[in-house]
DNA sequence: AGAGTAATCTAGTCAGTGTCAAGATAGATG
DNA sequence: CATCTATCTTGACACTGACTAGATTACTCT
């Protein structure tokens, strides 16, 4: 036991999924580190070791989430080429990843001036920002810059209101469906 | 001092304030039930007598928050009959009472089965439907609730990444106006 | 190969928190 | 006035995050 609790090898990753799992399960308000170094057969300030303290775990947490949303969005762009599924990818990603989209978008969680930090989300603003280029440049539409936002607003509600479970019952079971058909209402005449 | 902390007459009322400012600076994790005893000058077992635990504290917090939303609803609708001013009013609800909004769509920090939650929820989710039902019903449009859905995603995603801080520079400095832009990439022709 | 160094993890501690139980206080009711 | 009930206080316990010092292991350098 002694043998193998010292030197892990990968205590970090192992950490950072436990983490994962527990604020899949109870969101991050209820993260514990204690719990988590329980869960990685570890002392209880093996954690701390590696991340400094919680915010620094959390900030671990969304560079990996907007590393996974900016591989799903480039992905659906490269496969498909329509912004309609890069913005179904910006859904399937946070019904894929709860824990990290619930971490990405609540600053007061970690650290936003973490260097790693600012190039993830840059890479993630980039990749989203390519993917909804060609429905903001259409001549017929209103200023690019809204239609962008309206496309990101939209996705981004509908992820959040299907985690949160606000949404009401009878949508496809499929979240990747259910987002195909509410923002075919954005982008008309593409499927 | 000992008279005036017993029967601080409306503790309940003083404890929700207290709340949402602290949520309003550090949101919903970092609340701390001695804290707010602290900020109201009563001792630290006051707050839970009155709400049970932190969770039933946030729960009346959600209520009130529901309760504000669909007044706020209900009068941009009597006022205006606009459903793109009932959606600007929504991220209006929003961006005024972000630590409402912060705790509505996080369900696992309250009691989702508290019978005057559903009830406000309801309401609220009634005005937000009333609101929105014209635009559903436009016969050129798609699947009507599709449509509701991608009104209601629209704004709460707005509302959301307005918060969290995560919209790029150069919007306009009120929320409302910037909604409103955003808003009528999918209500257009009604601005 | 062996010593020294750095990285990794453990153990102990402290202040702060949520929650519970029991007691004190004050207003309301008979 | 006596009693009752709601309101608030006090004290306690287990748990948490964070810090420090120490133990253990791996790596490096000659």
């Amino acid at each position: 036991m002694s043998t193998s609790s010292y030197h892990h090898k990968n205590l970090p990753h192992t950490i950072i999924n436990a983490a994962l799992d527990a604020i899949a399960e109870s969101g991050p308000s209820a993260l514990s580190l204690r719990d988590l170094a329980r869960r990685a057969g570890v002392s209880h300030a093996a954690p701390a070791h590696h991340f400094g303290d919680k915010a620094g775990l959390l900030t671990a947490v969304a560079v990996q989430g907007f590393c996974l949303l900016a591989d799903a969005l480039v992905e659906a762009q490269r496969r498909t080429g329509d912004f309609l599924e890069v913005g179904v990818a910006y859904v399937g990603f946070a019904v894929e990843h709860p824990a990290h989209f619930a971490v990405m978008f609540r600053p007061e969680l970690y650290r936003t001036n973490d260097p790693e930090l600012v190039a993830a989300k840059a890479r993630a603003g980039e990749s989203l920002y390519r993917g909804v280029a060609p429905f903001t440049s259409s001549e017929s539409g209103p200023v690019p810059q809204d239609a962008a936002l309206a496309a990101w607003s939209l996705v981004h509600g509908f992820s959040a209101l299907w985690l949160s479970g606000s949404l009401p019952p009878g949508l496809p079971a499929d979240p990747r469906q259910a987002a195909r058909g509410v923002a075919s209402v954005l982008f008309p005449g593409t499927q």
